[in-house]
DNA sequence: GATACAATGACGCGGCGTTAAGGTAG
DNA sequence: CCTACCTTAACGCCGCGTCATTGTAT
């Protein structure tokens, strides 16, 4: 069973442009191309995208998903790892921001 | 005492290109131009230019920076309580991606 | 023939970095 | 004359959204 763009976009809820850029970008390709130059996806590009989108949503940006797609759970964990790393140290410089805030509040009402 | 465009970014660790795009961005103009066409900034100048680096650290958005400049310490202060706000939204969601995170880690290692 | 779908192409956003090509100050 | 500075112009990055134009399926 094959999935047009629109099918895919709609199965993955991202749009069909997205699927066009992804495909440029060396993310996801169709699983072939019709006669009339229509794109066909099957299964496995679903499951692909799925990945994809799972490691977008964690903050990965496409090229580091790139590189973990298809690799190792052992990879993909290390990259998790780093992940998490980042993701604390943005966490920590938020509050940060938000002690600043407080401060620059404080001195404003104090005036 | 005018600074020229190199000045003024030693003063303020920003670059040249910078302060070209914030001009043209309407975020901050030089006192005037000499008749070579060159930047001349000065002191009120640099005092602007602070305030627009203490907001962008905070995370506003140069659109942002502008509405915000020159306004009351009232309007100033909304503003802050209002990026306060996205900010903790945004901690929230980094923490539920670490989450996440832990939970696939979890996963993985089970396997 | 209408309608929904497909394709490619290209500009736009944010916030600059980074050449490039040329004028000016000292 | 050298050097460090100045100017404007324009493309590049990221992740698509958003037309616009044209072709295809039903």
């Amino acid at each position: 069973m094959a999935y047009t763009v629109k099918k895919l976009s709609e199965l993955s809820r991202v749009t069909v442009r997205t699927l066009h850029f992804y495909e440029e970008a060396e993310l996801l390709k169709p699983a072939y191309y019709g006669s009339n130059g229509y794109r066909y996806y099957e299964e496995n590009e679903l499951l692909q995208l799925q990945q994809i989108l799972f490691f977008k949503e964690l903050g990965f940006s496409l090229k580091q998903i790139e590189k973990v797609l298809g690799r190792s759970d052992f990879d993909q964990l290390a990259a998790l790892y780093s992940h998490r790393k980042t993701l604390i140290r943005e966490r920590e410089k938020i509050g940060q921001l938000i002690e600043t805030i407080d401060g620059t509040i404080k001195h404003l009402n104090g005036k």
